[in-house]
DNA sequence: CCGTTTCAGTGAACCGGTTCAGAAGGCCGC
DNA sequence: GCGGCCTTCTGAACCGGTTCACTGAAACGG
């Protein structure tokens, strides 16, 4: 094991300037000393190579500059470029970001959610599976707690940075629509459940103002499952005309399952997605999906969360509105 | 700004079983004192809801239970996947990740390297932009350092996990020959700095081993310019007949140019990319590719660092070799 | 039976900052 | 000339654990 060089403490530095360690730690924040005292202060502790020491900081203030991150599941693409934006955008800001995967078990997102608070960290991001959970309000209470993507029920969390999913449902279904489909196959992670995507209700609400004639199925976790149902549920006489995916990779699967069964899209089948994933627009037909900008979407958590532990009033909620990036797989070439 | 609420410290809970707080601090650990009182201990300190001290902990023993993790570029897919990987690899290590981002600029990630370890990290992880600065040697002196991609040059750094990019090259390469290809188009990130990607060496030395006829093209950072440039390369009279992808990112780039030219893959040009990306495997055709097993390496990485950190003696060099997932994109359907 | 180990536990110093109450000095107005 | 206020700085307590040197007692060995 490695030896760690022994740094200047601020009481060497106090003893090379002649203060004490108390007008030392002031000076170096810039407070509560003169200009002139402060110069000499810096003065000494670039000479000592003096360096704060921050677990030495976070004990004595209270504070410990980090943010947790929990994420319901890091497998998913959605949130892990939410995470590493996250973890960019609080290092532009000088602090750091805890990221914690509950991998999609509710039991141990609110376990993590506890381990954050006992190490201390300054606030929490959190995209959660069960906002109803009866931890959040206890939570809310002694620490900054910002939820994106749904509310927390119950608790008064300090900040929301919410989805507009309805929006979203809207854009897509009325752009299959305006294109002239009747019949559409809504493919949707989970029925219930999924706060931040409520789509049954949503659906067929929409549906039903624009005329159209929706079926909503489930698709399972993984690729080759979804493929696999997406097959069943295009083969039949019925087919619908297009398909809306409640997530790109969602859409994956039905492109697949449109090999298998030789259908063309957009000629047999439309298809729009939810998320522009990347790789979204290098598929064959690149696929038109609904947008969420990312970074939009990471700054107000961020900003938000920030304030809050700051301690600056700030608007409590954001709602982000998404976007339909259309592309061939719904218009053709 | 919501109030902490309060919590129990080793002192009181020292005061409800009637010991000093040295011997709760060893009871809770374990070690140091009977099984009776430890038993005792515990039932306190239950009672009491009291959570041992990260912060208090670190400050004292001088570890922080946290990792660093130094990457050079979040943007891009591969690192983020090790960066997830690792984040909970060390999470069910009971450690925490910092995650941090070079934004691809070496001088960033000297400075990020400085301010992890004056965050006072047990260890950290790289994947270095520059193993050849100065920085390295002197700062695997003062902490553990475990390199993945590339061994730190000069400092002897605490463990590395190295990629066997050779073995990759030739395997994919092999490949092609295999299949009947001579004239190769070999398009790589950037020629010189990719310490982890010798391409222009060892293409070199293997396309003569393989008598193959090879031309190495840069590719630019964007996809939009990546093809640009493979529909310039692929234009010519004297156009390849497959094209190997130092990235799959970049493969993603010559199938959109393939479109562009309205060549057939593999029939007009076979592709073969490298990082074997989820996303690889759902394109038309889905892409051959080169595999590199991320959560081999991630758990190499974790365990090396950790062991070091724990004083365990190790091996202290780990290389992974790649393997090659056939994919229609050189074989057809 | 007595000297030596081991074991369980204690007291105090320590990690390296922050913060609070208070003191010294300078400046002000009256 | 004096009370009051502001600025700058000090001393000491504090944050909440860990660790080291040491003690008393029990176990051990010859």
């Amino acid at each position: 094991m490695p030896e760690r060089r022994k740094r200047a403490t601020i009481r060497e530095v106090a003893q090379a300037t002649g203060l004490s360690p108390a007008a030392v730690s002031y000076a170096l924040r810039g407070i509560q000393t003169s200009e002139e005292t402060q110069e000499r202060v810096r003065a000494a502790a670039d000479e000592l190579g003096y360096e704060a020491h921050p677990i030495a900081r976070a004990l004595a203030s209270g504070r410990t500059g980090m943010v947790g991150l929990l994420c319901g599941s890091l497998e998913d693409y959605w949130q892990q470029s939410l995470a590493v934006g996250i973890s960019r955008s609080l290092l532009a800001r000088d602090r750091y970001a805890l990221i914690v995967d509950a991998f999609n078990d509710p039991d141990r997102e609110l376990a993590l959610a506890r381990q954050l608070r006992d190490q201390r960290v300054d606030g929490l991001i959190v995209q959660s599976l069960d906002p109803s959970a009866p931890l959040w309000p206890e939570l809310s209470e002694s620490l900054p707690v910002v939820s994106i993507g749904d509310a927390l029920h119950g608790g008064r969390s300090q900040g929301e940075v919410v989805f507009d999913n309805r929006r979203g449902v809207t854009l897509a279904l009325e752009h299959l629509r305006d294109l002239g489909h009747r019949r559409v196959m809504v493919l949707t992670p989970t029925l219930d459940s999924t706060p931040d995507r409520p789509a049954d209700v949503h659906v067929n609400a929409e549906a039903e103002r624009l005329g159209l004639e929706v079926r909503v199925v489930v698709a399972p976790q993984s690729l080759a499952e979804t493929t696999e149902a997406a097959v069943r549920a295009l083969r039949g006489p019925d087919r619908p005309s297009a398909v809306f995916c409640f997530s790109d990779s969602i859409a994956y699967g039905v492109y697949a399952a449109t090999r298998v069964l030789g259908l063309a899209v957009p000629g047999d089948v439309a298809v729009c997605g939810y998320d522009n994933h990347p790789m979204s627009a290098l598929l064959t037909p690149p696929l038109t999906t609904v947008d969420w900008d990312i970074d939009g979407i990471v700054h107000s958590a961020v900003r938000l969360v920030v304030d809050v532990i700051d301690g600056k009033p700030r608007k409590r909620r954001v709602v982000r509105e998404p976007s339909l990036r259309v592309r061939e797989s719904t218009t053709g070439a």
